[in-house]
DNA sequence: TCTGGGGTCCTAGGACCC
DNA sequence: TCTGGGGTCCTAGGACCC
């Protein structure tokens, strides 16, 4: 058996775990930029606020509703997160590590005579340990464990575990399921199954095998296998290498020099750097891209990118940051009123498997020292303590979080005190 | 004023090789 | 007068996930 364990409407548990007050109330929280929401609590859906609906233009509905607004804190959901998952890797030493708010256990090897039972305390402990509701489905396969998952959130939330055990209990969930919801089936294949008269998980399975590994590829197929109860997605339980690294943010409000767009542009490079050495990973190419709003129609449209080679792969900020430069510099067009601007690694390789050049005009070794530094004060000093001069002070285009709850388990000033 | 930000995998087609 | 077949690598685009 697997089991999906998921955090219910994650974004929105973390923010009532330090705020009580919040229990019962709607909530929702907002994209980078307080753009639209990405996360909604139980009262919000059922006011029909919907996943993706634009914060400005239902502000007062808000208002009017009681509905709490957040900014969204990814720092405060990433620390509560780790707490769940140390949690649950204390059921089962084969864990997949999924999302921010979801892991597969694997218990096919473990000696639990009831699973069910084992659920109910996956359930009982995390909330009461971390203050975070948790959904337990189980099922043969990945797929069939997702669905699960979601059944025991639509039928019975209050009991919140549902194990798939026998061929009747499958068929049930099969039938209650519809193919959008089918983990693995997105909009485009949902309406193409829906076309062809495949309304549920059930009659996806009569679909014939040539027919779906046709027009849905390998991957379809899978699905497919998975859902007749054939293993077919493999646990992943040490997270897979890294295969590029992108820090792209749209900013608060339009650019339209290039100063500022260098400064912008420097610090999500850097983000990157520092991404990159956490992994212990070097970049061959770095790939840039500048783009304007498309959502203003009054405003000229402009969308470049191109790609960097490094001499010798890297993860030196210093040296991304020069490359980075002369990127922009060729993409850059003045006149333009810039809304977004990202930087990607591309190429990663192991930083002791780097491929030096006999040309090579930089001193590697003392540069590999001064980053370090750079690290580690930032860890000691707190975030973006030391920066580079290139990063800018002005920051125009910095996020805008209006609403932004304090980071309760991760930095000092922001604890809880409490009066006894 | 205001519309998210990361990722992965697969396929088809072109360039190139012998 | 004639235009194979098999293979690899790369890229762009499309699908999906949270």
């Amino acid at each position: 058996m697997i089991a999906l364990v998921d955090c219910n409407n994650f974004y929105a548990s973390c923010e009532r775990v330090f705020q009580p007050r919040l229990e019962g109330k709607p909530i929702v929280i907002l994209s980078n930029n307080d753009g639209c929401v990405i996360a909604r609590s139980d009262e919000a859906k059922a006011l029909g606020v919907k996943m993706g609906a634009i914060a400005f233009m239902n502000r007062e509905f808000f208002e009017a509703n009681g509905v709490q607004v957040f900014s969204s804190n990814y720092t405060l959901y990433g620390s509560l997160s780790n707490r769940v998952m140390r949690k649950l890797g204390s059921f089962c030493n084969n864990i997949e590590y999924y999302s921010i708010d979801e892991a597969f256990l694997d218990f096919s090897t473990h000696p639990y005579q009831n699973l069910e039972q084992v659920g109910f305390d996956i359930k009982s402990q995390v909330v009461s340990e971390i203050g975070i509701p948790v959904s337990v489905g189980m099922g043969p396969t990945k797929t069939l464990a997702k669905m699960a998952n979601r059944f025991a959130k639509k039928t019975k939330k209050q009991i919140g575990v549902h194990l798939l055990d026998s061929a009747d209990k499958i068929a049930e969930v099969l039938a209650f399921t519809e193919v959008a919801d089918i983990w693995g089936v997105g909009p485009q294949y949902a309406k193409l199954l829906q076309k062809n008269g495949f309304h549920t998980a059930a009659d996806l399975l009569n679909a014939p095998e040539e027919w779906v590994r046709k027009n849905m590829s390998v991957v379809g197929q899978r699905t497919f296998n998975e859902l007749k109860g054939i293993r077919s997605i493999a646990m992943e339980e040490s997270p897979a290498a890294k295969k590029n690294i992108c820090v792209a943010r749209g900013f608060g409000q339009l650019i339209n020099n290039k100063a500022e767009l260098q400064g912008a542009l420097a610090n999500y490079v850097s983000i990157v750097a520092e991404k990159l050495r956490k992994g212990m990973l070097c970049t061959k190419q770095l790939h840039l891209f500048v783009e304007t709003n498309q959502h203003r129609a009054q405003d000229e449209q402009y969308y470049r990118s191109i790609d960097v080679a490094l001499p010798v792969a890297s993860n030196d900020s210093t040296e991304l940051l020069h490359y980075a430069n002369l990127g922009l510099d060729r993409i850059f067009r003045p006149g333009i009123n810039y809304h977004k601007v990202g930087c990607m690694a591309l190429d990663l390789i192991p930083e002791n498997q780097i491929q030096f050049s006999m040309f090579d005009a930089q001193n590697r070794l003392r540069k590999n020292t001064m980053m370090k530094a750079l690290d580690n004060l930032n860890i000691d000093l707190g975030k973006n303590s030391v920066q580079f001069a290139s990063q800018g002070s002005g920051k125009n285009w910095h996020l805008r979080q209006e609403k932004c709850s304090p980071c309760y388990t991760t930095r000092l000033q922001d604890i809880l005190t409490i009066q006894i």
